[in-house]
DNA sequence: GGATGTACGCGCTTTTGCGC
DNA sequence: GCGCAAAAGCGCGTACATCC
């Protein structure tokens, strides 16, 4: 595909979640592109091999990375430079040809991985310092995370099967980790069995990565992981997990915003939440002092596997700015009802339980959110600015490079006619 | 035989409901 | 107002079908 079209112009027209191949690679495979569902955009190497096709990641596009730069920068490849990985990645595959290709080239590496991995084994590390040192990483992105995740630990695993928790890491079988499982799913707590499963399994996917990736931590070294016990356990899926599309309805929204229009610290927090368009909970009552500014403030979302931590710019209307002052206290965090302690999602789910109650049918304070967006887009706010502004594309090469102050004054228009269509009598 | 397009399940993180 | 358990949201890899 290598035409006059722009890679810019390439990426506006690609659809989510949809491969778009980029041109051939010599000696093998092609270059591909793929957008995921919120934007993101990603380069792949694609080769088929035998009956497969698989497409190997190779990173992030930048689209502030040189076009003539032949490595990648630290947010991602320039379309040069992911050609260039490419190119590498056939001729490794074409050195191989003969072994089984590019699958055999990773299995190798992987073989490498567990030798050093065996020459490094040491005993009394267990798979309780293993779990609590993943856990500790968890808790540089997110602390709730952490938090939850060590709970799990120490209350199915630790307390119910302590010479589980305390064998070492390595020698860990799959018996022993489906022994605790089952356990767990047999009192028909089946998510978190499903979620203990995932953190066991991330815990060891990172001990086992820790020689070949840079942002693994030492000390998971010493746990000489060579495998992890969890990949061959199958699958616990959730029973009855259902999508929740319930948004409220635009005359719902009308409703909700006469019912939290009543003075009070706890109708201000509503009101803020939903003149800011809706923003993530967890996000909001986390907002710091200093992070509010005289027309905007700026949340951060840590959302995602990247472990980045992204700012989300959310331009104050002179509404939500009333609101704000209404409640807002000195200190570190701007929303506090304990000093020195962010508010608590809990605390303000209960807030609008009671103030909204039988008000609106089965309301709840997540419905705010996906209801903001069907308002926007029954707005005609078109789903870029909406996704901007509810930072629902965070992980997209344009979220990652665009300016604080790009679509403010979109994200502003958007917010201001939300709050008109709110005041509007529908009389 | 190899390239391309699409759907879907799993892993991880965030949000919400319940009970204290 | 908070801790815990469960549900929901989202990115990613891959199976599968079809095309060249």
């Amino acid at each position: 595909m290598k035409t006059n079209v722009s890679i810019s112009e390439v990426i506006a027209k690609l659809q989510p979640r949809k491969f778009l191949k980029l041109e051939s690679i010599a000696p093998y495979g092609t270059l591909v592109l793929r957008k995921t569902g919120k934007g993101s955009v990603v380069f792949y190497w694609r080769v088929t091999i035998g009956s497969k096709s698989p497409a190997y990641q190779i990173g992030l596009y930048d689209s502030s990375a040189p076009p003539l730069s032949k490595s990648p920068t630290p947010n991602g490849y320039s379309l040069r430079a992911a050609r260039m990985a490419a190119e590498s990645m056939a001729e490794k595959h074409y050195a191989a040809l003969s072994d089984g290709g590019y699958e055999t080239v990773i299995a190798q590496q992987q073989l490498q991985e567990q030798a050093l991995a065996k020459e490094n084994a040491a005993a009394g590390h267990s798979l309780e310092k293993l779990y609590m040192l993943y856990v500790d990483s968890l808790a540089t992105r997110n602390h709730e995370t952490a938090k939850q995740a060590r709970n799990l630990f120490a209350k199915n695993v630790a307390a119910v099967f302590p010479e589980i928790a305390n064998t070492q890491a390595n020698r860990v079988s799959s018996e022993q980790v489906v022994t605790v499982l089952r356990d767990i799913w047999s009192a028909e707590k089946y998510n978190t069995a499903r979620k203990l499963k995932a953190y066991l399994h991330a815990a060891y996917a990172m001990a086992k990565n820790a020689d070949h990736n840079p942002t693994v931590a030492e000390e998971f070294k010493v746990f000489a992981i060579k495998q992890n016990p969890v990949s061959d356990i199958e699958g616990v899926k959730p029973k009855d997990t259902g999508v929740d599309k319930n948004a409220l309805l635009p005359d719902d929204m009308r409703k909700y915003w006469q019912v939290i229009s009543k003075a009070g610290a706890q109708t201000a927090f509503l009101r803020l939440h939903l003149l800011l368009g809706g923003q993530r909970l967890e996000q909001l009552v986390r907002l710091k002092n200093c992070d509010v500014h005289e027309d905007m403030l700026v949340l951060w979302d840590s959302k995602g596997r990247t472990g980045s931590v992204r700012p989300i710019v959310v331009p104050l209307i002179p509404a939500a700015l009333a609101a704000l002052k209404e409640l807002q206290v000195q200190g570190e965090y701007a929303l506090s009802v304990t000093p020195g302690r962010p508010l608590s999602t809990r605390t303000v789910n209960t807030w609008a339980q009671n103030i909204v109650g039988e008000q609106i049918p089965a309301f709840t304070l997540k419905r705010v959110r996906s209801g903001v967006t069907t308002l926007l887009s029954k707005l005609q706010v078109n789903a870029e600015i909406r996704n901007h502004l509810q930072s629902h594309n965070l992980h997209g090469v344009e979220a990652r490079h665009y300016n604080m102050y790009d679509f403010a004054e979109e994200k502003r228009k958007a917010l201001e006619d939300m709050y008109a269509f709110l005041v509007t009598s529908s009389k």
